[in-house]
DNA sequence: AGTGTTTCTTGATTCAAATCAAGATTTATG
DNA sequence: CATAAATCTTGATTTGAATCAAGAAACACT
């Protein structure tokens, strides 16, 4: 199985002990979505958790005025779900879309409780990963208010220069919150340089 | 002690157990900052975790270009610090200020490693609160994006209507990310109707 | 290959915030 | 209380992204 992606992220992120993995891995189940369908909606009651094996999932939400924002690509060995309504049993205002034809595997509710009670690595693991999501978030709220549509593009061609190949324009632009003509006015101009 | 804003704190977002929190409050030391006064800078290594009893504090950082941009305002009864360089021992590059003379309770490393050890409902505290900051700042970083500034200030009035009266505008400017003429002549257009 | 659909580019115009520049008001301090 | 310092307001101008409107290019499907 292609799984061994979820144990590296694991150890990667926290020394997860690979005796414990075999149980962990047993409370998963595995799903495929196609290119577009959608996960969940704003609305919905989050059920699962998702890790994504192969292909890309995009969270995003709309706008009160309708813009369409992304806030997150989850690609392979990332993570995707909606953690607060899928624990809280509070409908989420998110939604989830798959961008290609994606290969997850997930927890529902119960197998997440036994896995957060009952693998202490798994807990930790989750304790230090959400630190390291809340410093990074921390940042990118500033600096989505800070920086201007250029620097943001340049800072993805930076970090991310594989989303730039993998996703179509006007996806990139709802992540960056401009419209589809300033990205290719942007492009434009820091490639010409 | 004030300390009970805390034992609040830690009730109102989980079942904390009145009869741990002896235990927990004692591995907290006191401490107190003068208006203004920088409580870390980036490139320190942080030290401690805070937890505001009395005052203001700004986590904020300096863009490239050198602009002050603010990314948090923690009130009495919330907590402020840098998890990850508190916890992984790498500088930090964001600040925290003082803006009020302030009280706050604070761990060092060492207690904070106690406490989360060996008091399990401070572990699980933490976990959720995570959970929850983890939604609050998705969603802040697509409002961020996404939303006029006007639309912002309407929103910090609704949300945060005490921090206007609390703090400068020029503060309140750094936050919502736009210039104080730009805030003032918001204000201006939104206090007149 | 050929047609239709989706995605990307380019130009002209409009609109809102940044910037530059004083002035007014509030707050702190001797 | 007076003066200085800090903060806020207002006006004029510049700048850059959104919007509106076509067209061009890439891609998908038969």
């Amino acid at each position: 199985m292609d799984s061994d992606l979820l144990l590296k992220e694991l150890q990667a992120k926290h020394d997860f002990p690979t005796e414990e993995f075999p149980r962990l891995i047993d409370l998963f189940e595995e799903r495929s979505f196609k290119k577009n369908e959608i996960i969940f909606q704003s609305g919905d009651v989050v059920k699962e958790t998702y890790f994504v094996l192969k292909g890309i999932l995009r969270q995003y939400y709309i706008s009160p005025d309708g813009a369409d924002r992304t806030i997150y690509f989850a690609e392979e060995g990332a993570w995707a779900g909606e953690l607060m309504s899928f624990l809280h049993y509070t409908p989420t205002n998110l939604n989830l879309q798959a961008l290609e034809d994606t290969n997850v595997i997930f927890l529902n509710r119960k197998n997440w409780e036994v896995a957060m009670t009952t693998i202490p690595a798994f807990t930790m693991y989750h304790l230090k990963n959400h630190q390291r999501i809340i410093v990074k978030l921390k940042e990118e709220v500033g600096k989505a208010v800070n920086e201007t549509p250029d620097e943001k593009y340049r800072r993805l061609v930076k970090e991310k220069p594989h989303l730039l190949q993998r996703l179509p324009q006007y996806q990139i632009a709802t992540y960056l919150g401009v419209t589809p003509e300033t990205l290719s006015r942007i492009r434009k101009r820091n490639t010409m340089l």
